[in-house]
This record gives structure tokens, C-alpha cells and sequence, in this order.
RNA sequence: GGCGCUAUCGUCUAAGGGUUAGGACGAAGCCCUCUCAAGGCUUAAAUACGGGUUCGAAUCCCGUUAGCGCUACCA
């Protein structure tokens, strides 16, 4: 059974390349029934922040797809630490005392780049008195440079790669601090979790000859990887919260009223094809088609401005899936939606459900409920200068009070005994139905754009109709 | 600088030796229509460049260019 990981670092927002990768974990877990694994990597203890580990929780749950296991890399720090030792014991990795490069320049680092003069190779008499003085030191691996030794895996997603271990540094395991480093607490981790898949960004494709060289050292299996493409920037960037706000976080798509399965989809399309041209699907269709063998390679873009940080493409995946969506699984949340904006959300779920199907097909966010539905939930609204003019015209409040008053001595209010009263109305006095029509939608909602009139009374009901059609 | 990865319409992508290079978003137009949407139809829009290999290259190989990643006691 495939043991999975997603491990984010709690450094800033959950990113949305991050909620991608964190998806296609879930998925490809899901798909090969195994344990999901939630792993904080929080070993960088100056930049870690409580809220943002918040932050990544609600993203993930707004999300909704959950995990099997949970794990705190800061609770696991004893584990890392033997780990690095032992390696250290085998004669793997030796101490480097070398400062920290403060003021180092870019020209000495990339000439001296492989590791500090000396240290490699510091008798280890030295280094255990060194040590034993209290020296600072960094713990660091001892890449088997000069060997001929060419380090291989195959990539899930890019194939076969190799690298001659003489191009590789010797990197750190355990800063001065006693503390691990990404590579020793990732590797360490995976190890003792039994982890089987790595899916991650890219950026990690190169790291990944260091972990191949940990892992033997470790004694322990490589787990088999597959890394993703990146998201960028329309400018081919690397998203950052610096260079682009809040775009790159989760919550801007949340917060702008996206349902979380449309996220998921839209998500799944960066990067990977179901190859069949299917671009709206289910969270089974996902499950059904995905592979990694759809993944692409190159990078993908993520299409916003500066002026619109909604992809246009999402933004369109989210009427899909409003349009198809069940209306019941809807209610709560327009209901939200609604209440979030200061109304109140309509107490008979039947009614209420049957508007949201009649405004859903012109709608694209859950926002649009509130906004430019506020009329079918609240009697507070604006009247549009275009529906005034529909009412200036000659006659027209008139014809629509006497409309008003007619619907409300009806026998039956239904959509069909409106539309009749409506057009017996209009070819007695001689007008055009369309007239009076038109009139009645700007009247009831202040709006000329929207559904069919009748469509309209029905769903604001009888009372506020009359009584919107009476205040003209 | 070194090493690695990548390159199809503006964007997301399909086509992994033989296609008029397909679909979607976005854009434009038409149809439908009580308005607006939805829906249907149509149009514009791409194989980075240069060499090979081959009867035939978007596809395989090499080079160039560009972008991205790693090169931290960040992850």
C-alpha cells in the first residue's frame, strides 16, 4: 500500500502550488489505495509562524479532500538528529567549523562552492576536540566526488535522470544549531514514515540526487518520486507573495466565492490532461482519469493581472460546476454566501432552491448571489439607471400598478397565471407585452438583465412583487 | 559561472514519424429570445530558431536562444 506525503512548510499562506501538489498527492493516493500523510515541515524555527500553519489547515479543509495521518516535523526532531549522527558514525559526513558566510560575495561562493577548504577531510581526533570545545560546526554530507559515481532514478513524471555525484555539494545535514536541515528532516522523515511516493514541485527535481545519496546512507529504501511542473507568473516568474500578493494564495479563490470543487478541478488542469479533452469533472471523473503518466513538463501559467487576480478559465470552470451542481449541496452555500454579506438567507429551502436554479445559469460566482442577486433575497436594493429609464416610459408605471394590483386579487400566483394576467393586461390597454414585461424586471429587481419575468415573480414571491410594483 | 529541467494559438492543453496541428478559456460574429445569460453554430489565433536523420518531422538527434530550478547553517 503506498504511503503518500504532502509536506508544506508553514512560512506564508497555503500557496496555490502548493494546494496542487497537495492535490495530486491526494489523488494519486486515493487512486492506489493508500495513506494520505500531512507532514508540517517546520524545522526553520525563525520563519515559522502559527498562523500561517493556520492558514494552510483552513486552506486545506476549505478544500475538503482530508488526509489519514498527521505529523509535526518539530515534534520529530530527536529522530533527525540520530539519523544525521549515525551517518556521521558510518564516516559519511563530517563537521565543517567553517563560519557562516556572512559577507561572502556571489563570486567567492560559486568558486568555492563544493565545500570548505580542510573540513572534508579534518582528522577526526580534531574534529571530536573541536567539537568537544564548543566549536560551532555544521554537520555536512560527504558527497563521494572523484569516484566515477553517476547517482540515477527515474522520475515518475521526467524519466530517467543521472547525475555525476562530482557536480553535487556537500551539503548541510544539521545546522550550528544542532537543528536538521530541509534535506537531513525530509529525508530522515520519509524513511522512518515508510514513505513510498514523492509528489512534489520541480523545484525539488534537483535535490532529489542529494536525497538518493541520504537515503543510502540511511540504509533505507528511496521512496520513488515524480515531481510536477511549476506555476508561474503570466511573466514567467515564480509566483511570490512578494512579487505577486495575495493571487498565489488559496484563499483568494475562496474568499472571491469559487466552489472548492471547482478549485480542485481548475488545479488539476496545470500541468495535467485527462488527454480526452474533458475539462469540467467530478471529483470521481478526477479520480478515474488521473495519472501521472498525464502530468506535462513544462511549466504552467496561471493567468491573471494585476487588475483581476481570477484566471479567466477558472472563473468559467466555476459556472460549470454552479450550472451542475446539486442544488441541495448548493443552498449552504449561497446560504453563506448570503449571510456573508449581510442578508438573510431564505428559510423554505424549496423556494430557495428554486431561485438558485433560476439565477445560476447567469451566474459565475457564489458572490453574484449577494451581488447582483441581492434583489431575490432583500428588499433593500439599488435601482439601475437602464431599469429606470424602462419605467419612464409613457404608461409604464401606470400599466405595472395596475398590473401590481391585479396579481394581487389573482385567484393563483404561479408563473404561468402571472404571464397570463401580464398579457391580458397588455392587450387590453393595447401595448406590447414586451413592454410591460421589461418594465415589470426592472421594477422587481432594478435590474433590465436577469431571468424571464415570470420567472422572476415567482421566485420573489407575490407580497414583495405587489408591493414593488405598488411603490412605483 | 556549474549542473539540471523545459519550449504547440494570448492562456490551459491534445496530437509521442504521415492530421486541413484538435479541444477549452478569452475575443469577434451569427442563431435563439421578454432583457441578460445559458445553449447552438462560425471566425481569427500556435509547433522559438538553425541544422541533421527519414520517402515523410510538432514528434527522433545535435546546436542556438529563451525561461525556470538547484547551486544557503530556506524549504
Amino acid at each position: 500500500m503506498p504511503r503518500v506525503r504532502f509536506a508544506p512548510s508553514p512560512t506564508g499562506y497555503l500557496h496555490i502550488g502548493s494546494a496542487r501538489t497537495f492535490i495530486f498527492n491526494w489523488l494519486f493516493t486515493r487512486k492506489n489505495n493508500g495513506t494520505m500523510i500531512l507532514r508540517i515541515d517546520d524545522t526553520d524555527i525563525d520563519r515559522n509562524t502559527e498562523t500561517s500553519l493556520q492558514s494552510i489547515y483552513d486552506g486545506l479543509n476549505w478544500l475538503g479532500l482530508g488526509w489519514d495521518e498527521h505529523y509535526r516535523q518539530s515534534e520529530r526532531l530527536d529522530l533527525h538528529r540520530r539519523q544525521a549522527l549515525a551517518i556521521f558514525e558510518k564516516g559519511l559526513a563530517y563537521r565543517d567549523f567553517t563560519p557562516a558566510h556572512a559577507g561572502a560575495d556571489d563570486d567567492e561562493r560559486k568558486s568555492a562552492w563544493l565545500f570548505n577548504p580542510g573540513m572534508p577531510d579534518l582528522p577526526r581526533e580534531e574534529s571530536d576536540r573541536r567539537a568537544a570545545a564548543g566549536e560551532p560546526f555544521v554537520l555536512r554530507f560527504k558527497v563521494p566526488r572523484g569516484t566515477g559515481r553517476v547517482i540515477r532514478f527515474a522520475d515518475g513524471v521526467y524519466g530517467e535522470q543521472e547525475k555525476d555525484a562530482d557536480d553535487v555539494e556537500d551539503f548541510a545535514l544539521l545546522r550550528s544549531s544542532g537543528l536538521p536541515t530541509y534535506h537531513m528532516a525530509s529525508c530522515a522523515d520519509d524513511a522512518d514514515l515508510r514513505i513510498t511516493n514523492i509528489i512534489r514541485g520541480q523545484d525539488h527535481l534537483s535535490n532529489t540526487f542529494k536525497h538518493i545519496l541520504l537515503f543510502e546512507a540511511m540504509d533505507a529504501p528511496a521512496p520513488e518520486v515524480a515531481h510536477l511542473p511549476l506555476l508561474i507568473a503570466p511573466d514567467g516568474s515564480k509566483l511570490s507573495k512578494r512579487r505577486h500578493g495575495p493571487v498565489v494564495s488559496v484563499t483568494t479563490y475562496r474568499d472571491a466565492g469559487f466552489l472548492p470543487h471547482t478549485y480542485v478541478n481548475f488545479l488539476c488542469l496545470l500541468g495535467w490532461s485527462p488527454k480526452d479533452n474533458r475539462e469540467q469533472m467530478t471529483r470521481q471523473e478526477l479520480l478515474d482519469a488521473f495519472s501521472l503518466a498525464g502530468v506535462n513538463r513544462a511549466n504552467a501559467v496561471v493567468n491573471f493581472t494585476e487588475a483581476d487576480p481570477i484566471d479567466p478559465k477558472a472563473l468559467w470552470l466555476n459556472s460549470q460546476h454552479l450550472r451542475a451542481w446539486p442544488v441541495e449541496e448548493l443552498i449552504p452555500l449561497v446560504a453563506a454566501a448570503l449571510t456573508a454579506a449581510g442578508l438573510t438567507p431564505p428559510g423554505d429551502a424549496a423556494k430557495f432552491g428554486h431561485t438558485i436554479e433560476v439565477l445560476r445559469s447567469r451566474f459565475a460566482s457564489l458572490l453574484d448571489f449577494a451581488g447582483r442577486g441581492r434583489p431575490y433575497f432583500s428588499d433593500e436594493f439599488e435601482m439601475q439607471p437602464d431599469a429606470a429609464a424602462k419605467l419612464d416610459v409613457p404608461q409604464a408605471r401606470e400599466l405595472l400598478r395596475e398590473l401590481g394590483a391585479r396579481l394581487e386579487k389573482a385567484p393563483e400566483y404561479t408563473e404561468a397565471s402571472v404571464e397570463s394576467t401580464l398579457r391580458e393586461l397588455a392587450a387590453e390597454k393595447g401595448v406590447k407585452a414586451g413592454v410591460l414585461i421589461n418594465g415589470a424586471r426592472a421594477a422587481l429587481t432594478g435590474q433590465t438583465a436577469g431571468p424571464s419575468a415570470f420567472a422572476v415573480f415567482d421566485c420573489v414571491g407575490r407580497d414583495r412583487a405587489v408591493a414593488r410594483l405598488r411603490n412605483l
